[in-house]
RNA sequence: GCCCCGUUAGUCUAGCGGUCAGGACACGGCCCUCUCAAGGCUGGGACAGGAGUUCAAUUCUCCUACGGGGCACCA
């Protein structure tokens, strides 16, 4: 027997995304379970989004949750490079095999025609695909047309009748019209693969047995069946897994969730307690009693893993459960561990020093360190009365100050995270620049609008620097916690609810207080109490 | 619009023809308690709907509804 080789192959663009730590949990483990290999293939045939940044993030998010691979990019090992962008070559050669067996073919379609074509078709309301216009092009026209320089991509020449099997380790078998299958673009004009051709190519290259990846690439597994045929190559076998959505069943996605790992990691959230409740996510196990385990390790879970056991409706990442088994996980620990554990944490961040020269100068004893730091440490924040601050510019002291309603405050907030969002560079001075272009969008002034992202990103209207700030914070949670903003600001019975519960704490008090005051009598003087303390 | 996948409580799930439909998060109550947590006990809450197969369907089949995904020179 062959062997297990398994992968995943994250492509590096934007933040670590918890759906490839869930990934590959399932097939680090089924690797682990099976004594085979777990393989990190980096997908960075997007020359427009990749970037070596995310790359490094995704090592290290990787790593902090406590993944760890035999083979990729960082580790090497036999069947390298494991970059595809380093793989050109490969590729090329092997787009040269179908172009002349015969099941690829060149496509000269400008993007234009491109589009009118798909926009013909779906005022027809049929299923936008090519419509083969060069897949009959004379070979020896085609030769010479990309002799001559003339741009082209690659398709992949589909058969036209019949069906395609796909058979799927946890549905059987899924039958595809081949008509309703595209003819898939193989090479781009830039000369680099599609992840169609690139996937398809390096796991065959790679000795991979089993394709263990996210249900979204279901749909387009006939299109690599039908390649691993044109090369006459025995596919791996496809396990789809469910995807993890958001609360609303939408496949999980930033604006409703936090996705990025780097966030779950600066919130405090334990590695082993997010693995345990990523395993959970379609998988259960059970104890002796036949009841439900909640809290079992990598190593465990990895033993009893049965793929064949998953279960396929898409499970919500419910943020509750998640920090419910970090407190588990946390409990769990001696005191000792914790303290070490928390030191750890936040005094060897790799932004420890840069938040200590923030908040240094705010910081009379060490004993307040922690609240001028703390914002920087957490995740989600809890506005509570400060919530106020969030409507730009009605906090303002100014009776003249312009004042945005709910609607326009979200309105500005989304502007500004359209402008985060893209920054190249994550520092102060690109930071800036993008506030102070999403408060020129408004009425407001600069202050006011200073004063509303201050409160959103810090919690409080007292914070060290913003921008400065911000750039420590980092980008994933400053984004969420923005995000968050939205939702309160989109949906004005929040803000109700904690006004209500203000009040409900204000009247309280004040209660209290009438009462003490009104019976003066029931207790000892103040007179007597302060002699008998000052006399001692 | 077309194609594919899915459907047990608000959420994660067990179940693989006969179960009082089990567990967990969340929620309510009680206990413990200097507070808050944690913990213990306890309560409410689910088989999407309809046909069929069968002595018997949550479980098998079909249809409907709903949810999701895909339909790029993105992965």
């Amino acid at each position: 027997m062959t062997p297990v080789r398994v992968r995943i192959a994250p492509s590096p663009t934007g933040d670590p995304h918890v759906g490839t730590a869930y990934i590959g949990l399932f097939n680090a483990a089924f690797a682990r379970h099976h004594g085979g290999q777990f393989i990190l293939r980096i997908e960075d045939t997007d020359q427009k989004r990749s970037t070596r940044a995310s790359e490094e993030a995704i090592y290290r998010s990787l790593h902090w949750v406590g993944l760890r691979w035999d083979e990729g990019p960082d580790v090497g090992g036999p069947c390298g490079p494991y970059r595809q962008s380093e793989r050109s070559a490969i590729y090329q050669a092997h787009c040269q095999q179908l172009l002349s067996n015969g099941t690829a073919y060149r496509c000269f379609c400008t993007a234009g025609r491109l589009d009118a074509v798909r926009a013909e078709q779906r005022s027809r309301k049929e299923t936008a695909r090519y419509d083969g216009f060069c897949r009959d092009l004379d070979r020896a026209d085609s030769d010479s047309r990309a002799s001559q320089g003339e741009s082209f991509v690659l398709r992949l020449r589909m058969r036209q009748d019949g069906d395609t099997v796909v058979p799927d380790a946890l549905r059987g078998q899924v039958v595809y019209d081949n008509r309703q299958i595209d003819d898939q673009v193989l090479l781009k004009s830039d000369g680099l693969p599609t992840y169609h051709l690139a996937n398809v190519v390096d796991d065959h290259l790679m000795g991979v047995t089993h394709v263990i990846r996210a249900e979204e690439w279901l749909n387009s597994t006939p299109k690599h069946l039908a390649l691993y045929e044109a090369f006459g190559w025995q596919p791996p076998v496809f396990v789809h897994m469910p995807l993890l959505r958001n609360a609303d069943k939408s496949k999980i996605s930033k604006r409703k969730n936090p996705t990025s790992l780097q966030y779950y990691e600066r919130s405090g959230i334990l590695p082993e307690a997010m693995l345990n409740f990523l395993a959970l996510m379609g998988y259960s196990r059970k104890d002796e009693a036949g009841a439900d385990l909640e809290k079992f390790s990598y190593d465990e879970f990895a033993a009893d893993l049965d793929m064949t056991r998953i279960s396929l409706g898409g499970p919500v990442f419910d943020l509750e459960k998640l920090r419910w088994i970090n407190g588990l996980y946390i409990r769990a620990l001696t005191p000792a561990q914790l303290a070490e554990r928390a030191a750890q944490w936040y005094g060897q961040d790799e932004r420890a020093a840069e938040i200590a020269a923030l908040v240094q100068e705010r910081v009379p004893e060490l004993g307040e360190y922690m609240h001028h730091a703390g914002p920087f440490y957490r995740g989600s924040l809890d506005y509570g009365c400060n919530a106020r601050f969030l409507l730009v510019g009605c906090a303002a002291k100014k009776k003249t100050a312009v004042r945005l309603s709910p609607a326009a405050s979200r309105g500005f907030f989304e502007t500004l995270i359209a402008g985060l969002e893209p920054l190249i560079e994550w520092t102060a001075p690109a930071i800036e620049e993008a506030i102070r272009g999403a408060i020129a969008t408004t009425p407001a002034a600069v202050g006011d609008g200073m004063m509303a992202v201050r409160v959103a990103v810090c919690g409080r209207p007292a914070s060290p620097p913003l921008f400065e700030s911000m750039a420590a914070i980092g980008r994933a949670t400053v984004l969420v916690r923005l995000r968050e903003v939205c939702n309160l600001l989109g949906d004005p019975r929040l803000l109700q609810v904690a006004i209500a519960a203000v009040r409900q704490e204000l009247e309280a008090t004040e209660a209290a207080l009438t009462a003490a005051l009104a019976v003066p009598t029931a207790t000892p003087t103040p007179q007597t109490a302060v002699t008998a303390t000052g006399g001692a």
